[in-house]
DNA sequence: TACGTTTCTTAATCTACATTAAGTTTTTCC
DNA sequence: GGAAAAACTTAATGTAGATTAAGAAACGTA
């Protein structure tokens, strides 16, 4: 009997930590989403079963080079990337995420194909799980979503040209001094190689560009 | 009076070859929304005056660097590239677009600031033009229609994180050999120089690759 | 058809960054 | 707290592609 009285106290206070994980994370959500669209109550409360809340360590994978990537990820709190390794086992960082970026390999989700990529945690994190199914039926629930994720993905379009553009127009170090410039806190934030792979360019280069600067 | 009667005659002539081009174009765009939604009649008839076609000449300008960029564009007919030009004065090509493809600056149209691009015909074309403020006005007569953006604007997505993919891992001559073999056709429809521009090299450059392929 | 413009080709020289190879410092983990 | 692993730094050497400078070929226009 005390064994089961401890279990259920065990399993109370579990579920006391997912809701209270889950409400951290429907907080930000529904904050950044009103930024875009306005919900109805009603709406707030059809949304709300559609997400699933998860908490990551510090290097762990959602998902790894040939898997489908399962979702789509809303991150709440932390710091993510997306990176795939080359030929000569270099690991080549796509995209970061932080608070209130949306992450995925949208190539994989949408065509369900195995993806080149893997989507690792950099720290301690809480993020919103969304899979495609459930997006469908969350869209076919809540369509104001649709407008929603539609500025989301045409933002990150307009962002993508501009990066684009970047990486042609811009050297390595004019690279790094405008990010540097840009995203200060971030750039602390992450382990220097790391910065260096995102920005184009070997670690070495990077220390050199460094001591260059002191 | 026989001025009038030329005059109204010409008039007709320009308008029927308007709406030639306009049906042309709308049924390309037609049968492109309905691979990815479907559409009653009534949506059909609802959303047709919101799309304006044109027509363009060869080397036409739709928005130059410095403009905000007016509209999203769908290719109908004919070639365009995005392109900027660097603070060497040469252009750098950042996306083409052919038939039953959206083009725009997405950051400008998003936020409504001067851009950085360049958007030009390659050869005489055919689009539809859909305005910042006019797909507004669309998308709440049609909502149906923020879902058929949200996918096409989550593909470009995906397909920008994999071009970022390749530019980092593969050589120069890595990716004119894939792209190459992938859209064959594509590169006897450009000019040599600017298949160059768009893979991240000199035409210089691309002159030796093809030497050597010979 | 002739001329000017654009595109493509060729080759020598240059350069931004990679590669190789360590050594040093910081962080992690038991 | 100590050892191992990870991250950062340094410097010499190498290389993929750029730059420079033309010349040749193709194209467009009057």
């Amino acid at each position: 009997m005390v064994k089961l009285a401890i279990q259920f106290i065990i399993l109370s206070f579990d579920l006391f930590l997912y809701y209270r994980l889950y409400l951290s994370c429907m907080y930000s959500l529904l904050q950044h989403i009103q930024r875009f669209v306005s919900l109805t109550e009603e709406e707030i409360q059809l949304l709300t079963p559609y997400f699933t809340a998860k908490q990551t360590e510090k290097k762990e994978y959602l998902f790894k080079e040939g898997q489908i990537c399962p979702a789509n990820y809303f991150v709440s709190k932390g710091c993510y990337r997306l990176y795939f390794v080359n030929e000569k086992g270099v690991e080549n960082i796509v995209q970061f995420a932080i608070e209130n970026w949306w992450i995925a390999d949208y190539m994989s989700l949408e065509k369900q194909i195995p993806s080149p990529f893997s989507l690792q945690s950099l720290e301690t994190g809480e993020l919103l799980v969304l899979e495609k199914q459930v997006q469908e039926e969350l869209l076919g629930k809540v369509s104001k979503l649709e407008r929603y994720f539609r500025i989301i993905a045409q933002r990150a379009n307009g962002a993508a040209q501009v990066r684009i553009k970047y990486i042609s127009e811009l050297s390595g170090e004019e690279r790094y001094v405008q990010f540097a410039a840009s995203f200060p806190e971030f750039v602390q934030r992450i382990p220097q190689y790391m910065l260096a792979s995102y920005l184009g360019f070997t670690p070495e280069f990077l220390s050199k560009l460094r001591a260059k600067k002191r």
